[in-house]
DNA sequence: CATATTTAGTTAGCTGGCTGATCTTTTAAT
DNA sequence: ATTAAAAGATCAGCCAGCTAACTAAATATG
């Protein structure tokens, strides 16, 4: 009875890789942000953070290059950081249009915190998956990445 | 000489299949954000939509569970739909706290704009999938999908 | 019947993304 | 040297999420 022929085109549609990803990534989202927020962090300056860790110092511009962010969302969480006495901002001798980013020592002591929180996040959650799901998401997800920041503009006109 | 020890920690954080998740989540959003926005919609709109195609005159209490948002979110959505005339909100007879939601005619018209948008989305940027990582993908991101709407509060005290 | 609790929605205010416009500084071109 | 173009950063304003706090209606409870 609830069969119909009319519920069809809806069922390819919640059925799209596309439909699915729009899901997880909203919840997915919403859990990274409670998570992060547990140690007094939001979720984007985690990955802010994470950039500096690896590389100190680094321009903005170099930071939304790595993050596949746009400039003001950037822009944003610096400002949000240096609030909180993570980072701070210096003007780059050379180049008077650049700020470099600099972790305080209290951004650097995050990174302990982060870890922590990190892992619970992948155990909490990913309990479930078992090892061939293990090996093959890492890849997978790679690719669906490199999809969506590569062949934004790929389509006809 | 750039391969020390130290860099060994944050190699295994953004190997971790959360980071992952978070990179390709931000991507496919704005991917989504702006292949919606071709056709007049924000990527929420569609989402809410899809639901009242598929069963109209749900109230917002029903939208806000079946797509695991909260309360104002789909409160605000709903203003912005109904401000473009996509759809109406009509307080509910038995019970004066529900409103509500039904389709316009225009929101019933948009339905084949928003599935040939969501079929250039799948095929677009999902054409590098091979035919097995389309079986498996969808089994993945389900899983994943419960998992972050599911067990949202499993952590230790 | 009166009061307390639950439920449905809204408002306010936050971060995370974006685009578009603006400003300053550099660099390129004439 | 002057002007034009490019690059780095910011500001304003938008939607998508959220939480917290609130109103109003319905239901329980006494």
């Amino acid at each position: 009875m609830k069969l119909g022929a009319v519920m069809e085109e809806e069922i390819i549609f919640q059925k799209t890789i596309s439909y699915l990803l729009a899901r997880v990534t909203t919840a997915y989202k919403t859990v990274l942000e409670r998570h992060m927020g547990l140690i007094g962090l939001h979720a984007g300056q985690v990955f802010l953070l994470l950039e500096l860790w690896h590389e100190d110092g680094l321009r903005q511009v170099d930071l939304a290059r790595r993050l596949s962010l746009a400039a003001p969302t950037v822009s944003k969480m610096i400002k949000g950081l240096v609030e909180i006495n993570l980072v701070e901002i210096e003007r780059e001798d050379g180049d008077g249009r650049s700020t470099r980013v600099y972790l305080t020592d209290q951004g650097h002591a995050m990174r302990d915190d982060v870890n922590a929180q990190w892992l619970e996040l992948e155990t909490n959650y990913l309990a479930d998956l078992n090892e061939t799901e293990r090996l093959i998401l890492p890849e997978l997800l790679t690719k669906l990445r490199k999809a969506y920041t590569g062949a934004v503009d790929a389509e006809e006109d």
